[in-house]
RNA sequence: UCCCGAGUGGUGUAGUGGUAGCACAGCAGACUUUGACUCUGUUAGUAUAAGUUCGAUUCUUAUUUCGGGUGCCA
């Protein structure tokens, strides 16, 4: 007997759990957070990172909290902020609060006073370039500013008058007294609150001081009760000054910081600065373009929130900086597509065929399954009629070795409906095929021609009946594995990476299709309805082609 | 070699001091009213060198390769 596979893999960081669990620490509690930046929108990179942290509390009856970490007023925006709560709540997660680090920059800024008063901060009047001379380099010790042992009082006074709005940004910085000479340059005195005079999306003009990362981020961990607090793994070099911080003061608790390696998926970038020139210089229609990688350009292509999700969980959680291939992506939503979304055909370049035999008004309204493997999932009805639409690529009048499709004197079968046999090419004036004549078999409407067989099945659509589309054809944005690698990522940039047809023709059934529901365009590929799609012209989308084994 | 991290088939990821497993990709075949799906089979791996051990992919050391680190960004 075989016991069906439930469980998910485990990873190191799941194994740290089950033992600080075992352990009983933190009482056995799990909470996590998901702490993006609203300076941008979020990319198939933050959904690893969403479903680690979401999953991981979800597994452990814990909670997540969706934190937005704002604390660069110049870079961040209301509108990123909303689109990172659609996105998050699209892939089908639920955060346990929504919380802001500048819900607590009060809070933040009586640890910074508690800080001076124990000796452990100081108020600093170096420039930002003398700042950068005096920290040394990476194999150079660095040396302590002039300021370093400004008294308490002073250091007290100056800190309320940075935030009192007396001086000009960049005047002075406080910054955490620990070892300028330390192997760590993050533990070189690093500046934990600049003096910067402009709006905040949330707090508007209450402040003209803004507390950096480093500081920020534990403490607002600690505040939260945040037991694991996970990242990737460039952060791992600022672990120490997110235990120093902590260390240093009376917070709620000490959440434990785990690094992994982040997402680096062939053939995309996840850069923000990157995607954002892709957007402004408008190499893409927008945030959402169907080749861009992030989930709201996904979720326009068509792909599931539950692919997404099997994707994340398939890619595995390590320290290891690793690509993978766009292969895995691709299998993800195919598998989920395949299941799930409804067959219907569509022809992307028409090629006009009669059937001679066939009577000239007659009209079949043929009823074709949904899905070949999932009769629950219903019927529709296809018309068919004397003049239908094949695909031009179906037909070849000098056919390959193993040639499937259709071809002068060959029978192929027309998907749900007749067996035809090609009798003639019709031409224009410039030799081209314009039309074909074939003559179809009366007795093979769901069953097989006697004594011989088709060489194939192809789709259809007949030609009165259908509807016109325009179908466009996604391909990958770059063409080169890596982009990132590239002099400039936009030399790499696909030229084809769409292509929009706009003479298709799609079956009847397809004028009801609705923007939630998944297309496989039986032999092409699966689509999904586009937002600009409108009655008068229907508008799909290319979410992946199928597998293709043909040679 | 200033500090930190990581090296398992082509890719990703498990595992144990005792025959290295899974997935994707690839290849071959079966099935097929989608050249899809499904099914079957199959190719291919422990960075290198020493050491400990009856036995090392696992433990130790050295080497080597790759990644990260010198924002008043996150």
């Amino acid at each position: 007997m075989q016991i069906p596979q439930t469980t998910s893999p485990t990873h190191f960081i799941r194994q740290i759990i089950s033992n600080d669990l075992s352990t009983n620490k933190n009482n056995s509690n799990v909470a996590t957070r998901f702490p993006p930046e609203p300076n941008g929108y979020l990319h198939i990179g933050h959904a690893k990172s969403i479903c680690l942290n979401f999953g991981t509390a979800l597994e452990n009856n814990g909670t997540c909290n969706l934190r937005f970490d704002d604390t660069n007023p110049e870079k961040e925006s209301i509108e990123y902020m909303e689109s990172i709560k659609r996105d998050v709540a699209w892939l089908g997660f639920e955060w346990t609060e929504l919380r802001h680090a500048s819900d607590y920059f009060e809070q933040l800024y009586q640890y910074a006073v508690e800080l001076i008063q124990k000796g452990l901060a100081y108020v600093d009047s170096l420039s930002a370039e003398d700042i950068r001379l005096y920290r040394g380099t990476l194999t150079q010790a660095g040396k302590e500013s002039p300021d370093r042992n400004r008294s308490i009082t002073e250091n007290l006074d100056l800190f309320a008058r940075m935030r009192a709005g007396e001086f000009a940004d960049g005047q002075y910085v406080l910054r955490a007294k620990i070892d300028m000479a330390s192997p760590n340059m993050n533990m070189r005195d690093p500046a934990i609150y600049r003096i910067r005079s402009v709006h905040h999306q949330r707090t508007g003009d209450a402040w003209c001081i803004y507390p950096m990362y480093d500081y920020t981020h534990c403490i607002s961990d600690a505040i939260e009760n945040i037991t694991h607090s996970l990242c990737t793994l460039e952060f791992a070099d600022h672990r120490p000054l997110y235990d120093w911080v902590l260390e240093q003061l009376q917070t709620p608790c000490h959440p434990q910081q785990i690094e992994f390696a982040r997402l680096q998926l062939e053939y995309t970038i996840v850069s923000k600065r990157k995607l954002n020139q892709l957007v402004t210089e408008k190499h893409v229609s927008g945030w959402d373009d169907p080749r861009m990688p992030t989930i709201a350009g996904l979720r326009r292509a068509g792909f599931t929130s539950q692919s997404i999700k099997d994707f994340c969980e398939r890619i595995g959680i390590t320290k290891q900086n690793s690509w993978i291939e766009m292969g895995v992506l691709e299998y993800c939503i195919r598998e989920d597509l395949n299941v799930n979304a409804f067959r219907a055909m569509a022809v992307l370049e028409p090629l006009r065929v009669v059937i001679t035999n066939y009577p000239k008004d007659k009209i079949e309204n043929l009823e074709i399954s949904n899905h070949p493997q999932r009769e629950e999932l219903g019927k529709r009805i296809v018309p068919f009629s004397k003049t239908i639409l094949i695909e031009n690529d179906d037909f070849s009048e000098n056919p390959p070795a193993k040639y499937k499709r259709l071809s002068v004197g060959e029978e192929v079968r027309l998907r749900g409906s007749y067996v035809i046999c090609c009798d003639e090419v019709i031409k224009n004036a410039d030799g081209e095929i314009i039309e074909l004549h074939c003559s179809y078999d009366e007795n093979t409407l769901g069953k097989n021609p006697e004594g011989r067989k088709a060489k194939g099945v192809i789709h259809w659509v007949d030609e009165a009946s259908s509807h016109a589309a325009e179908i466009r054809l996604y391909d990958r944005l770059f063409t080169v594995p890596q982009p990132d690698n590239e002099e400039n990522f936009l030399d790499v940039v696909n030229p084809n990476s769409l292509q929009i047809l706009n003479s298709c023709r799609v079956e009847a059934s397809l004028k009801e299709a609705t923007l939630e529901h998944r297309y496989q365009f039986e032999r092409t590929g699966y689509f999904c309805l586009d937002s600009d799609s409108t009655s008068e012209k229907l508008v799909f989308n290319r979410t992946v082609t199928l597998r293709d084994s043909k040679e």
